[in-house]
DNA sequence: TGTACATCAGTGAACGCGCGTTCACTGATGTAC
DNA sequence: TGTACATCAGTGAACGCGCGTTCACTGATGTAC
């Protein structure tokens, strides 16, 4: 873990490289990021970076793995175990969402623009499966909030959130120039959403 | 017009170059794509593109907005001018989008995922707004089936249904290897979202 | 504590490749008279 | 109708560039005895 000095070894180069991609990412885009360019600004040779990536495809995947699991601590945070309410927590969970969509634009573009085939990544899928796990909790809760008769399945909401959240990022909150203008915010868009699909479900008090 | 023979004058390069943009996008993403590649599979010389576009992203730049008057096509011919009533084209013009984005995966990326400046670019922007529109004047009409009192502003509605389909199209619906599974179609999801939604804004009839 | 040695994480030079772009050019087409 | 000429849309060779990747190598580190 020594960093000062940086003799004939670097002591830290993954992360270095991972840093450095993360960087690229925000700069360029998920695809104009090079193995060459990360290596540049990471200080080292060209041919270093193979010892720790098999190629491009790999450290991008570890970026994007790291970024779900980010994703999976800010939203678990935000949800809190449903307190005090699961209305409440549900709605932080929304803002949340935009937040680490807004702040992080390398990642979450890394994790949902890259192109990579997510579901061909045995570790990728687990690390994005745990991310949706909490909307899922979150929906189930708010879910059993309502009366039994009637209860719409925790999967479908799961979904409608999902989407809901990640169309609104992705067109209105993101951290480039693909954004969107919108003439409110894109977190007063969100909440207003999902208080009319709350009512729609028939969920009390909203 | 000619196009037989193909003699030193291809006849229709411009064309022959955006759909060729076309193929290699579906094949590889909107970053994916090159202007030599364009030319080669076009079968010209690498220097002809620069007759029809300044450079890459002049060319990128057009299929997008070509992308987004098929869109505003598609979306204006499910819509039907609401008939025969305004949920029932509601429900059509949802279906409509993912239909699009599912068939048209080049198109959808190059105007959603390309990374293009759409605000920047005047021609593009106006394409992309006319398309928006045809949502809005749906959202419009939808509101005013609503009793006067209490009626949401339609730009918001609008705005809800957009993200709304994006977020499903871009999760669930989109034509490559990126696409989540789901245990129904996206098409149902979407139609679900929008009837619990349409419920908790209070339409009549839903 | 010292030494020999295995292992690890870098170097740097080299390669082939495809891209973007420019250039002087040339064949084909359209038009004025 | 024919001819001269301007214009247009291509050619193809060339360039510099950065990338990905390989290779034999070497300096630093850790460990067995």
């Amino acid at each position: 873990m020594r960093h000062r000095g940086r003799g004939y070894h670097h002591g830290n180069l993954k992360e270095a490289l991972i840093a450095a991609a993360l960087d690229l990412i925000g700069e360029k885009g998920p695809t104009g990021f090079t193995f060459a360019e990360a290596a540049r600004s990471a200080g080292v040779s060209p041919a270093a970076p193979y010892r720790h990536f098999r190629d491009r495809d790999e450290l991008l995947a570890d970026v994007a793995k790291r970024g779900f699991e980010t994703f999976t601590n800010v939203l678990t945070t935000a949800w809190d175990e449903g307190r005090p309410d699961a209305q409440k927590a549900f709605e932080r969970l929304g803002r949340a969402y935009l937040g680490f969509a807004r702040k992080e634009p390398a990642l979450y573009s890394a994790m949902f623009e890259s192109g990579l085939a997510v579901a061909e990544n045995p570790e990728l899928r687990d690390a994005g499966d745990r991310a949706y796990a909490v909307l899922r909790e979150a929906s189930e809760a708010l879910v059993a909030t309502m009366p039994a008769k009637g209860r719409p399945p925790a999967s479908m909401v799961s979904f409608h959130v999902w989407s809901q959240a990640h169309g609104i990022a992705s067109l209105f909150a993101r951290g480039d120039e693909g954004r969107r203008k919108l003439p409110m915010s894109a977190e007063e868009l969100l909440e207003a959403a999902m208080l009319i699909y709350l009512r729609g479900l028939g969920v009390p008090d909203v």
